[in-house]
Parts: structure tokens; C-alpha cells; sequence
DNA sequence: AGCGTGCCTGAACACCGTTAAGGTGTCAAC
DNA sequence: GTTGACACCTTAACGGTGTTCAGGCACGCT
């Protein structure tokens, strides 16, 4: 059995970990278990779990920039937009809690940031700003992860207590009144359908800015 | 001194402990101690810690809609929306890890989803269906949610560690080439600012919807 | 007077992230 | 061929976490 533990090998094997047992099993003692190896080893080798996290989200984004790299540009900024934010999405719902647990941490790695700079480049030829870029870039990103997060926790309530999303039970939950809610509550669609929707409204609303 | 523990009380003292402490120091012993009692007696009141978190994002999502109740409503649907997104903003920032620790919680009460009803009505005269009012709100909270987060990570990144967002060192750290990107660091601006100016642009892709 | 019941305490359990000290193996230098 | 340095891992332990459980105190009702 390979026993040596590298950075890259925890990290991997830490994010099989959060797919099979979510946020809360992704423990340093179980991690050590998963490598074969005591808790404190992984000492060694990582500061501290948040940089385990860290670690994990720049992975991610890693495999995100690959992904995005090895499909050919799309037809303009929207496509390219668009791209990104699918891979995006579907790369944090391939782990459990993905969005949650990745959001809001620390890139470890310049390369995965500098994979940023093609993009601007060629929309640039289309009149952005570096500025308009970055904007464009963090908000699809903002919508994304508020989007995940959100999605996220839904199928995980469905899985834990299937009730609490039926829509008979919510309305009866709900009371009299707020006819308006409870039929939006019936129209309410999950999944790609709506992420798509919501993400064109996203772009839609940056095709609109002056200048474009 | 008032003795008696309530489920109120539990969550408006969960929620100064959590802008004193920030997460981490939101512990159930140290909550207790808060309260003049000892841990397990919050168990009386309170299932678990989960519960207590989703209690405290349906109170302060009860804040939410109590300020935008409070003000007038305005002069349509761009002009409410604009509003609840900067209350829901301003809410989440007034409590340390605010974003992160309320979203993807369950509101507990159904008061809260129905205030969504005199929206709904209202955005109806303008030609909203009730399945648009459902996207537009969902859509900017997920928004607001995404861009919070980030912005609580880079305000805490900043305590922590100031010499992170330094410009020069982050330019650095990116090492050769990516001129574009650094351009974009040196313009990225924060704040009041650059939030409304995304939440413009998202307002702006719901402007553009077909029939509106 | 006695009893039930609402609310709280003390003690404990299993687990957490993390640190300190010590051991093993490998490889270079003398 | 011994010595020493160093990378890597282990054992033991610390202080803390959420949570459970048996018991106890004080109150209102019969």
C-alpha cells in the first residue's frame, strides 16, 4: 500500500470524504483513518483545517479552470459567462455541502487565479474594462454560490425529513391567506431549468450595462 | 434578575453572542453562561443547535420584513426589490459571519413567508405573476447571499490578516504576466458601492424579462 | 398533604481540533 | 561504518464541543 501522505493526496481524499459523509464527517481523525495514518500526521503537512479547506476550494476551482480550459471559447463574454457558471454550479454539486463549504475560503494557488486573465483578455475585444471583468466575473460567481447554497439545502432537507417539502404540507403550514405565495409555491421548479433561467437573468442584466 | 429562560431570549442573546464572538464563540455553554444558567438547560427549550441557528435566521429574517414594513412602499417592483436587498444586506452584515451562519437555514415561522403576500399582490398590478415574484425575490436573495458572504470573508481576512489584501503583495503573489487581472485588483473597489452597482445590473436582467 | 409536572442542575459520554515529545527510517558526511 | 541530521509519523494528552440522562427543586391542582 502507497503509505506516504502529500498534500495533494489529503486533499483528494479529503473531498471523497465530504462526497460520502458531508461537512459534519469531514473530521481530521476520520481523514487520518480514510489515509491510513494517525490525526496528527496531516499535521505535518497542512497548518491547520482551515487551510485543509482552503486546500479543497482551490482544488476545486482548479478543476473548474480545467474544465473551462479544455472546451473551446464560446462565441463572446455571455457564452463564456454562461460556461463558467455551469461548471461552477454543477463542480459544487458534485460534493455534498460543496457550495457552503467552499465559499467564502482563501485561493492557495496564483495559477488558478491567473487562469482569469484569457478571459479578459477576449473581452476586452469586445469593449470591457479589466473593471467591467472583474465585476462580471464576481457576480455571476456571487449568484452562483447563493444559488448552491440554496439548492443545496433543499435536497438535503428532502433527503432528512421528505415532509417538510411537500407542498400540501407546506400549506397547511402556511395557513389561510397568501394565495399569491402558495401559488407561486406550486409553480416553483428546482434544478437546471431554473438555473438556467435565473442565470440569464444574471446576464441579461449585464448585457444591459451603458457602453455594451 | 429575570430567571426564566425563554426561546426568545435564547435567540436575542444567541444573537449578541454571536456579533460579540463571532461563530466559533457561539457555543451552547457559552450561551448558557449568557443566560445565568447552565448548558443542558437550553435543551428544555430548544432541540438542538440546528434548530437554534434556524431560529435565529427566522428572527432576523423577522427584521427584515419588519423594516421593510416599516418604510413606505415604493414605486414598484424595482424600487421594493432594491429595498429588500439592501435590508437583507444590511442585516446580515450587522452580525459577524452573518451570511454564512443564516443561509441555507429553515425559517421556522410562517409569518415571515407571509409577508411575501402584499409583494406579490402589489408586483400582480404591474403584470408579475406569481411565478415571477417567486424567481425575482429568490433570485436576489441568492445574490445577496453570495455577495455578503464574500464580502465577510474579505472583511475578516483583513482583521486577521492585513497584509493578504494588500495590493502589492497580492501582486506578488500572482507572480509574471496576468496584467489585466492585476488591473482589475487595483480598480476593485468595496462596499456600498460595488454592491449597488451589481444589484443594479441583476435588477436590470429582471427589467428585461419578455412582457414587462 | 400529596402529587404531577415544568424547568433546571451535575455528571458524564463521545468526539473534536490541536500541540508536545518522542520514535523510526533514510541518506549524507566523516 | 559510525554519526548525525532531518523528514515523517506515533502516542499521549489538553481543553473544548454538542448532547444525554438521572435527579432535584418549586410550583399549582386535587
Amino acid at each position: 500500500m502507497t503509505k506516504g501522505i502529500t498534500r495533494e493526496r489529503i486533499v483528494t481524499a479529503a473531498l471523497e470524504l465530504l462526497d460520502d459523509k458531508g461537512i459534519d464527517g469531514l473530521t481530521v481523525r476520520a481523514l487520518a483513518t480514510r489515509l491510513d495514518v494517525r490525526a496528527p500526521a496531516l499535521y505535518w503537512h497542512v497548518r491547520n483545517k482551515q487551510e485543509l479547506l482552503d486546500e479543497m476550494a482551490t482544488e476545486v476551482m482548479r478543476r473548474v479552470t480545467g474544465a473551462l480550459a479544455a472546451h473551446p471559447p464560446g462565441a463572446g463574454w455571455r457564452d463564456d459567462l454562461a460556461a463558467y457558471a455551469r461548471v461552477l454550479r454543477s463542480e459544487y454539486l458534485l460534493h455534498r455541502d460543496g457550495a457552503r463549504t467552499f465559499s467564502g475560503t482563501r485561493l492557495t494557488d496564483p495559477d488558478v487565479v491567473r487562469m482569469k486573465e484569457p478571459w479578459f483578455e477576449r473581452w476586452a475585444d469586445s469593449g470591457w474594462t479589466p473593471a467591467d471583468a472583474d465585476d462580471a466575473v464576481d457576480l455571476v460567481t456571487a449568484f452562483v454560490v447563493g444559488f448552491v447554497i440554496e439548492e443545496q439545502e433543499r435536497r438535503q432537507a428532502a433527503e432528512t425529513d421528505p415532509t417538510r417539502h411537500s407542498v400540501a404540507l407546506r400549506e397547511a403550514w402556511l395557513g389561510e391567506g397568501a394565495s399569491l405565495v402558495k401559488q407561486a409555491a406550486h409553480l416553483h421548479d428546482d434544478g437546471d431549468q431554473r438555473f438556467e433561467r435565473h442565470l440569464g437573468i444574471v446576464l441579461d442584466g449585464l448585457a444591459a450595462r451603458p457602453g455594451r
